[in-house]
DNA sequence: CCCTGGAGGTGGTCGGACCACTATCGGTCA
DNA sequence: TGACCGATAGTGGTCCGACCACCTCCAGGG
């Protein structure tokens, strides 16, 4: 009979399946903080090196987070903690995969502004609006996409679903849409974007969800329109 | 002025960003291999222990693949490599978090349905109702389990989005459903997600989208608001 | 020609040493 | 008495060298 471990696997997999079970099971808290890498390698019968690469593992992830000098603690394990890795697809994806990641941007974006349209507050109007015109008010290309991407995010987070404001934040990392953009707006996109945040915006101020979702299915649908042509020929 | 690094971060976390960016450059192409750990690491100027962290941290990302005895792959950057690790956002998500990631599972889930019912091909068509008559053959709950995910598996893979579809295999994996399910087939909820299934099957036989999307958001829906009741009080 | 065995190269693991940083506790000074 | 500050122990960060387990490939024998 095998007695404590099966050996399947590294043992620095074993020992990362260990830890993230440990918080799965609620034996660590999230902000709680862990023992020493010396102490977790001791009790997990596994050198410090690969006791190293495992928290490595779990912090690149978001769920732990090393603080030199004090110690390992349990993050919060809030969505944005989670998926911010979700960005490296979006920074590592190229051709029909960007087309497939903007098409679920479309789904998502389009769902979070209909709720947005329903339950967003007059303060996170106030600050949507406050991107509007700002973005407006420029032309110079980086401080306008600076505000294209918080205009975006402020909606997703009036719509009350943290994980889907998370997924879409990483579905509009800074890396990936200066990428898509750098040729959608040499084509003089800067007067038809203008309009269609218009659009998203009176729609939220009308509370429709309808059209809100409308408008903003129609707004990435452009862009994924234009992506699509340049890869078709 | 700085001369090679600026000594922002740790040397691991640099080393990361440098291989990322030699993939996102496209100086890596997936499935070549890389430099032996110890190369890598004289280029780089850091030690192999730093720069092992790196690759286990890319590994574990799905971004590289190391091959015991072989060397260091880059993995072919596809959806599924990339998106392996959403699933441990399911699996660490507790409480009102459950709700959202199940919204969102709606929000994706019905789309992908909607889209199934018009690209459907006979043979995935002839998939789906196997595990469907499967699912209603048995009573043991992890068979049940099982045939329902694959039954999912296959409806997401005809909407032709693998990136779609490697999300919702996250937001389906085994551990998530059977936290969340365990509780709810308590409730004698078997044959009302076999009527539901079967809901979602006859829309895709007539391959009507509308209906597809109504029945599947339906299904999900149901088992969010038995969530959502459940939290509440 | 095929098969086999060994040698070299690769990632995986280990232990120890030292550095950089932080938190804490003690004494000192106003 | 109180606030300030420096020493100190403990933490993560980095590096090194050694050895092990495994794979690949090719030379040599059948």
């Amino acid at each position: 009979m095998d007695e404590t471990a099966p050996q399947k696997g590294t043992v620095t997999q074993r020992a990362i399946e260990q830890i993230k079970g440990m918080i799965a099971e609620g034996r660590l808290e999230p902000g709680q903080r862990l023992p020493t890498e010396r102490d977790l390698a001791v009790q997990l019968g596994i050198s410090r090196s690969s006791m190293r690469e495992a928290i490595r593992a779990l912090t690149v992830l978001g769920v732990l987070e090393a603080r030199h000098g004090s110690g390992i603690y349990v993050t919060q394990l809030e969505a944005g903690d989670l998926l911010e890795t979700f960005g490296v697809v979006a920074d590592l994806s190229r051709g029909p995969r960007l087309v497939e990641l903007l098409e679920v941007r479309r789904i998502l974006e389009s769902t979070a502004t209909a709720l947005a349209a329903a339950r967003i507050t007059p303060d996170q109007l106030a600050e949507v609006e406050k991107h509007l015109t700002a973005m407006n008010a420029t032309d110079d290309p980086e401080e306008i996409l600076a505000h294209d991407l918080a205009f975006h995010r402020e909606i997703a987070a009036a719509a009350c679903n943290d994980t889907m404001a998370a997924i879409l934040e990483g579905l509009s990392s800074r890396t990936f849409r200066a990428r898509v953009w750098r040729g959608y707006q040499e084509e003089g996109a800067f007067a038809r974007t203008r309009r269609e945040h218009a659009a998203i915006h009176r729609a939220l101020v009308a509370r429709d969800p309808e059209a809100a979702r409308a408008a903003a299915a129609a707004h990435v649908g452009e862009v994924e329109q234009w992506l699509r042509a340049q890869l078709g020929g």
